[in-house]
DNA sequence: ACGCTCTCTTCGATTGCTCA
DNA sequence: TGAGCAATCGAAGAGAGCGT
C-alpha cells in the first residue's frame, strides 16, 4: 500500500479553491467545479481528494434543498493548514483560525445561495465581498441579515439580501430595516433583494409600499430574473444599446444628473428620459412618482412587473411604460 | 426490507506540462 | 531528454435516500 497521494507542488487553481473558502466559509462540489474545473467532475473529486490528503481541506455531506426535493451534495471547509498556507502566501493577512470560519448547519443554505451567485458572475466582470469582509469594512453588526455584497464593473456595490421561499414576515421586516440602516463611508445604500419565491417577494412590495421609504436604492428581483439581468446588463452601455430601437438614446451631460435621468431617448419625435427599471428598483419608481418632471420619461420595465409598475404608477403625468421582454433580455 | 439510483470516495492509468 | 508532478479520465465500491 503506497502513501495517499498529496499535493507537491501548490499551483494557482489551489490557492483559488482554499482562498474561496476562505472567504466564502463553505462550497459545494458543484459549485467548485463551475470555478474551477468547468464541468469536469472527476477532477474535481480528485483534486479535493488530494487537497484533503494533504490537511488543506475537510469534506463533509449535506443534502441541499434543490427545485426538485433535495439533493445529497458534499461540501468543503478550510483548514487551519489551509489558512496557513494563504498567509505564508501573503493573499490574506488576518490571523485567524479554522473553527472561527465554521457555521452552523441551519446557515448552511444561506452561504450556498450566496456562492451561487458568486459561482455565476465571477467571470461576468463582477467581484464580491463576502459577508465577513463586508461587514467589517463598514462595522456592520455580525448579526445582519445581509449576505455579502456584489460590485459591478463600474464600481456600483449592491448588498445582498438572499430571501428563501416561505420567509417569515418577521424576517422581512428585519431586512427592510437594515437596507435603512447607513454607514459612514459608504455612500449611497444600494440593496439588492432577491427572492427565492414569490409569495415573498409580493410581501416584500407590499411592506415597502407601507413603510416610510427612504431608501437610496432596493432593488427586489426574483434570483432566476437577477442572474439573467446581471449577466446581460453590466454596465449602461447594455442598456443604451438595448432601448436604441426604441430612439435614440444621449447621455445626460450634467454634473451629478437624477438616477433616472442620466440618459435622454428621442421617442416619438420628442426627447425623454429614458429610466432603466431593468432592476425592479422601488425607490426609483418612488421618485418618479413623487417628483414633478420637467419632461416625459419613458421608463423601460421587464415585462413579467410591467402590471404592478402600471398599477403603482396611475394617475402619474408624463411617464410611459415599455416593456421589455424575454427575449430581448436574452440578445446580445 | 429490498433493490434502484445517485453522489461521493478512492485509485490506477495515461497525457501533458515545466524545469533542469 | 528525462524526472516529476498536475491534469484527466474511467471504473469500482460505499453509502444515503427513495419508492414499492
Amino acid at each position: 500500500m503506497g502513501e495517499r497521494k498529496t499535493i507537491k507542488r501548490v499551483v494557482e487553481t489551489d490557492e483559488g479553491i482554499l482562498y474561496d473558502l476562505y472567504r466564502f466559509r463553505i462550497m459545494t462540489r458543484e459549485q467548485i467545479e463551475r470555478l474551477y474545473f468547468r464541468g469536469s467532475k472527476a477532477y474535481t473529486y480528485r483534486k479535493m481528494y488530494i487537497l484533503r490528503n494533504s490537511g488543506y481541506i475537510q469534506s463533509k455531506i449535506i443534502m441541499r434543498a434543490k427545485k426538485k426535493g433535495r439533493e445529497r451534495t458534499a461540501i468543503y471547509t478550510i483548514t487551519d493548514k489551509g489558512i496557513r498556507l494563504l498567509r505564508e502566501r501573503g493573499l490574506i493577512d488576518e490571523d485567524i483560525e479554522a473553527k472561527d470560519l465554521r457555521i452552523e448547519r441551519q446557515n448552511m443554505e444561506g452561504y450556498l445561495d450566496f456562492n451561487d451567485l458568486y459561482v455565476a458572475l465571477k467571470r461576468e466582470g463582477y467581484t464580491f465581498l463576502d459577508s465577513r469582509a463586508l461587514k467589517k469594512k463598514y462595522q456592520m453588526e455580525r448579526g445582519d441579515l445581509c449576505k455579502g455584497a456584489v460590485v459591478t464593473e463600474d464600481g456600483r456595490e449592491y448588498l445582498v439580501y438572499i430571501v428563501r421561499a416561505g420567509a417569515k414576515d418577521q424576517t422581512l421586516r428585519r431586512i427592510m430595516k437594515e437596507m435603512n440602516r447607513s454607514y459612514r463611508q459608504m455612500g449611497k445604500r444600494h440593496n439588492l433583494v432577491l427572492f427565492r419565491g414569490l409569495e415573498s417577494f409580493d410581501a416584500f412590495r407590499t411592506m415597502y409600499l407601507a413603510s416610510d421609504r427612504v431608501f437610496d436604492t432596493v432593488c427586489a428581483l426574483p434570483y432566476t430574473y437577477a442572474l439573467n439581468v446581471l449577466k446581460r446588463f453590466k454596465t449602461d452601455q447594455e442598456f443604451v444599446k438595448t432601448i436604441t430601437k426604441y430612439g435614440e438614446v444621449e447621455p445626460n451631460r450634467e454634473r451629478m444628473p437624477e438616477e433616472y435621468k442620466r440618459h435622454f431617448i428621442f421617442h416619438n419625435g420628442e426627447k425623454k428620459y429614458a429610466v432603466n427599471l431593468l432592476m425592479n428598483d422601488l425607490t426609483l419608481m418612488d421618485r418618479m412618482r413623487r417628483d414633478r418632471l420637467d419632461r416625459k420619461a419613458v421608463l423601460f420595465v421587464y415585462e413579467a412587473f410591467a402590471d404592478r409598475v402600471r398599477e403603482y404608477l396611475t394617475g402619474v403625468q408624463k411617464v410611459e411604460i415599455i416593456e421589455i421582454t424575454d427575449q430581448e433580455l436574452r440578445l446580445c
